[in-house]
DNA sequence: TTGTACGCGTTATCAC
DNA sequence: GTGATAACGCGTACAA
């Protein structure tokens, strides 16, 4: 590969002003500067990313920490950061943390010593107060679906609690009243804003919370499935059944249609996500969207805009869900 | 941030050293190989892998290039070669083709250019003779489910043929004689090969292959919804319907459903490649397994084994698919 | 506008 | 076993 050093040999030049018609900060005369391309061209000079990021102390790279690389929630975050990023020439690197607080941890060092220009992450696991002494150091650092109190700034989230509102409220527009809940694990924040919303939805309705009609799942397909039975076993009286993410509501309806519940006529569902599958279920699935993707962007602009010196980049800090108005809830007389 | 000159500087001992205790490669004593630990610890040392990378010519990351950062199968995809990769300390970058010959050109160039130490690549659009001479380079380059005359030993595969094969012999074995096929876009070798795969089984069992009964998709949710549409309007005769993906399943079955055809009672449907979703959808779907996360671990291995010198490693080209059999096939007497 | 010279933080090749 | 010292390829004051 050649070097800047034969281009600067073969356009008779020096190497500096081999450098400065790379990175065309300074002004180079026309002339100079068409010798110098002419000679990379001839050479199939690339510049060495890597001598470049050692001697600019830049990495042109933003490291993110997802939970998951399969799944449709991050596969959405993911993209949306990539494309916003790629389209600026810098580029991501990808690793996981699979909710766990340590697999989160470690691989939020692995980043860091990979000298990335910035962080964006997902955890799950980590405290509050872990991430608040992370921001203080050296590497910008950005938290997606999460805020955290005195680094507001450092967040981009989604409010869970509106969202948790806006499923419940839908169910008791269409007329129900006996509303069961399977809820995210309560240690997680979203979880726990979305559930929040939904007492709040039945609050303002006057409906009083039933406590029997209450399960904490897991997000996944199993927590739906086991939420439902549960409920079903007990033998309790309900029309409708909110889920906080699409993936248990998929479950329950699988396990509805198993011991002959019709949906929606038997039973009113709906999600939280608006994963992409959600549309492929049967019924298509009602449900609150998540705009992770748009947040994905917004992350990486935010990189942008605070770590890169990009200007004229308007941020937002906080996105509002809305319903998905699908065929899984019908309207009761 | 602390550099190896500090650390040798305060345990008294040269660089050299400092480097061989981080490395340890070459014998250190014990003794000074503690004193540079202790000073390492006390400035909270921590390597800049970026000047590693450059004085040692690798940057100890591999370069992804997949169509889609969201989409079940690429997430998948991902997933294997990044748990393997991180287990052997290394790092993926993450970029993006989008199908597009152009694109897909673009990203690889980016990869090459940013240093990677070698590049999985999952390519649509790019024609063999481009992969040949990629292969040619100096960057290291294996191929995601595609098999390259000339180049086999870059490539892992499935086999697409056997898979299409599978399928449709497995309506043939229920009883179905008319079976109607939803290809992939046949620019694309999998979709063909998949086909190939049709073709054989039924000639196998003896039934003409018949054109009518034959639609080219897009491997998206609305090939099946448009495939299926076709069929039906022009009023053919048939039991079963093989899909080249199980997206176009997916859109099919919905069609169906809208259209008062029960399933699988009315129509069965056979999808590929076991998306996550399969099982979410009613009936849940029977599909052919694509190990394509098995297969991401294994071009992993293949770059820990070529390019990082791993040895102990025993690698494997080719893929086998498998039957799913779950509930959208249903019998024919 | 252009060139010189040094620095970025390591690894690697020699000597000792 | 350990220490100088030269690469690695490029950016950038500073000088010309």
């Amino acid at each position: 590969m050649a070097t800047i050093y034969e281009v600067s040999n073969l356009a008779g030049v020096s190497l500096a002003t081999v450098s400065r018609v790379i990175n065309n900060n300074t002004r180079v005369s026309d002339k100079t500067r068409q010798k110098v391309i002419d000679a990379m061209d001839k050479l199939g000079y690339r510049p060495n990313s890597i001598a470049q990021s050692l001697a600019s102390n830049c990495s042109n790279s933003v490291g993110i920490l997802v939970s998951e690389l399969n799944g449709a929630f991050f596969g959405q975050m993911m993209a949306g950061i990539e494309s916003e990023l790629r389209a600026a020439g810098k580029h991501v690197i990808i690793t996981t943390g699979h909710s766990d607080e340590e697999k989160e941890k470690e691989g939020i060092e692995f980043l860091i010593s990979r000298n990335c220009d910035a962080l964006i992450v997902h955890v799950e696991g980590l405290s509050d107060d872990y991430l608040i002494e992370l921001a203080k150091g050296s590497t910008p650092i950005f938290f997606m679906s999460r805020t955290v109190n005195t680094i507001e700034k450092n967040c981009i989230s989604l409010d869970n609690e509106l969202g948790g509102y806006l499923a419940t409220k839908t169910m008791l527009e269409n007329g129900h009243e006996n509303i069961a809940y399977i809820a995210g694990p309560q240690v997680k924040p979203d979880a726990k804003a979305r559930f929040i919303g939904h007492k709040k939805a039945l609050k303002e309705y006057g409906i009083p919370f039933d406590d029997e009609l209450y399960y904490e799942g897991n997000f996944c397909e199993t927590g739906g499935n086991d939420g439902l039975k549960r409920f079903l076993d007990k033998g309790l009286n309900f029309t409708s059944l909110v889920c906080a993410n699409d993936e248990m509501a998929s479950g329950a309806m699988t396990y509805a249609r198993e011991h002959g519940i019709s949906l929606p006529e038997d039973l009113s569902v709906i999600g939280f996500d608006n994963i992409i599958f959600s549309r492929h279920i049967y019924p298509k699935l009602t449900t609150i969207d998540n705009p992770v993707g748009e947040m994905g962007h917004m992350a990486a602009k935010l990189v942008l805009k605070n770590v890169y010196n990009k200007k004229d980049i308007t941020v937002k800090y906080s996105f509002e869900p809305s319903l998905i108005d699908r065929d899984s809830v019908s309207r009761l007389n």
